[in-house]
DNA sequence: CGACAGACTTGGGTAGACGTAT
DNA sequence: ATACGTCTACCCAAGTCTGTCG
């Protein structure tokens, strides 16, 4: 076990603003101390972010600002109304634009520059081969935000110090100095884990680690054992289907509880939802913390049976939304779940995610809750590609079945964007192309019926070779109408879905390649140079035949 | 057990590189 | 050549799950 590296590179330390920049307290300029302004232009750079107008952000803000302040700063700055950034946050409104109009060349220069840090601090040597590393560098400080409605957002993210990093590397290998006039925290030899350097965040008090990058031999084989254990899941999921059937209608709530999670887990592809400490992060839920008031039972509905509308939030803040028919004993048992409870109660009260994995764990080696999204979402990337593929489709036809597929799966696991910032200009763009080219379709069918017209009178050669010439030109203006209008559809399809999360961690790569294989499509138009690089273990395993 | 620490995967957002249409 | 839209790389937060400790 070999693993050497130059430990991570630390972010530039902080550059005094200009004299002539000015922070102004109650309409007058204040010269703060370096500590003390270098938060400030935190908070001026993010100024006409919607959040900064937030109270709790505002808040946690002003409260960590002040601890840093010297004691003649906190005599006067008092009120956040009455800090006035607005001089700072154009100075680096004017940096930025500056350096946006640097020359080819200074561009040029600063690239070389960043590549030659690339170059020094970006990759390790473990077991003889240099592998890239993924994040390098320490995490800048700045103001915390969080996503959704974070209780710590605002709060001062403190820089990360040598003094606060461990490394970690082989005890033969060449220690990384630390930078001049520093020491490390601690140096580690410790060949049970994989990472390279590691310290604690001062937000949430939890470690952050320097790892290898997804390219590496490393990283590969776990991902390739990830997919084998979703792959066993495949031989035993039907057993476990009839299990947890059993199971709802057994004596013990406990149980009931866990096998209608399950269910959940399997059909709706739903995250396992562990416990989360309240006030410490954004009140989000997966499917063992669901609460009450996140479901509700409608034995009718849309002409469907047994309908459940589900609306939480889940990771990120990410709201789901959806309403299932589900199966009898599962209504049954939800109604008697939420009996007698209060909406912010839990809906499985009796049941925690450890005790679903410990299941599941007897059931199958390696298994948890999380295999069943790894496992539902390959198979379903795998049957929509049987079932949307026309062998007799060219590449373009092919690829849009591709991303069908893909699409697919990110709907199944709830994979969303916010809509893209372009989205309304591009798509007004693309349907002016849409009208442009109808009205190419209605003037070539007027000109044919001309023609048709002609040719009536005629009965000449002549004429009709030019019906014939006319009909031809508006074929090909109909199938440039049908592929602007699939385009179109494509695009408003996607509007809301994220692909890339699927496509980068649940589906097993050897499916696509398998896919590109038989159909001939080379691997490029699916997977770009990085993920061909986090790939490369599937794309040399995997022939056509492959069956996930 | 249950709380907590630790290690690792999964997640959406965004700046800026990049490619394409004009 | 440039403007403009799209794509990628990067960022770092937020999950999952295991092991340990009292």
């Amino acid at each position: 076990m070999q693993l050497e590296h130059r430990g991570p590179y630390f972010v530039p330390l902080y550059e005094p603003l200009p004299e002539d920049v000015r922070f102004y307290y109650d309409g007058k300029p204040l010269k703060l101390s370096l500590a003390t302004e270098e938060i400030a232009t935190f908070y001026a750079k993010m100024l006409d972010h919607e959040y900064t107008t937030k109270e709790i952000f505002q808040n946690n803000f002003f409260h960590d600002w002040r601890k840093e302040m010297t004691s003649e700063e906190q005599e006067i700055i008092k009120e956040l109304d009455k800090c006035d950034f607005r001089e700072i946050h154009k100075y680096f409104v004017d940096k930025n634009e500056a350096r946006k109009a640097l020359s080819k060349e200074e561009k040029q220069k600063l690239k070389e520059e960043a590549d030659k840090i690339q170059e020094e601090y970006g990759y390790c040597i473990l077991d003889g081969h240099r592998e890239k590393i993924g994040n390098f560098k320490t995490e800048p400080p700045g103001l915390f935000r969080g996503r959704g409605e974070h209780p710590k957002m605002g709060m001062l993210k403190k820089r990360v110090m040598p003094e606060d990093v461990v490394i970690n590397c082989s005890r033969d290998s060449k220690i990384p100095e630390p930078p001049e006039g520093h020491k490390w925290k601690e140096v580690r030899f410790d060949n049970t884990v994989t990472w390279l350097a590691s310290w604690t965040e001062n937000i949430q008090n939890t470690l952050k680690y320097i790892m290898l990058n997804p390219s590496s031999k490393l990283k590969g084989e776990k991902d390739w054992e990830k997919y084998e254990v979703a792959r066993r899941l495949k031989d035993v999921v039907h057993t476990i289907r009839a299990q947890y059937r059993k199971d709802w209608e057994s004596t013990e709530i406990k149980k009931r509880q866990r096998a209608v999670a399950l269910y959940f887990i399997d059909k709706l592809a739903l995250r396992a939802g562990n416990e989360k400490e309240e006030g410490e992060t954004a009140d989000t839920v997966g499917c063992c913390s669901l609460r009450v008031e996140h479901i509700q039972l409608h034995p009718r509905l849309d002409g469907q049976e047994h309908v459940v509308e589900f609306d939480f939030l889940g990771k990120d803040s990410i709201r789901y939304y959806n309403k299932v028919s589900v199966e009898k004993p599962v209504f049954k048992n939800l109604k008697l779940f939420m009996k007698n409870k209060d909406p912010t109660d839990d809906l499985f009260d009796q049941l925690t995610t450890t005790f679903l994995n410990k299941h599941l764990q007897h059931l199958m080696d390696g298994l948890t809750a999380k295999v069943f999204r790894t496992y539902n979402a390959s198979i379903t990337l795998q049957e929509q590609l049987k079932a949307l593929t026309n062998p007799e489709d060219n590449v373009a036809g092919k690829l849009l079945s591709y991303n069908r597929a893909n699409r697919a799966v990110a709907i199944l696991c709830n994979h969303q964007r916010s809509v893209p910032k372009t989205f309304a200009r591009s798509m007004q763009v693309l349907q002016e192309k849409i009208d442009a080219k109808k009205k190419q379709v209605e003037e070539a069918q007027a000109e044919v019926k001309k023609a048709e017209d002609e040719f009536n009178e005629t009965k000449d050669a002549k004429a009709e070779a030019n019906v014939e010439k006319k009909k031809k030109l508006l074929k090909r203006l109909e199938e440039q109408l049908a592929r602007l209008n699939v385009q179109a559809t494509d695009k408003e399809e996607n509007k809301q879905i994220a692909l890339g999360t699927s496509k980068l961690n649940y589906l097993d790569p050897r499916i696509s390649v398998a896919w590109c294989k038989k159909f001939g499509i080379p691997i490029e138009r699916i997977y770009n140079k990085t993920q061909r690089e986090k790939f490369a273990w599937a794309i040399d395993m995997a022939g056509e035949d492959f069956e996930f």
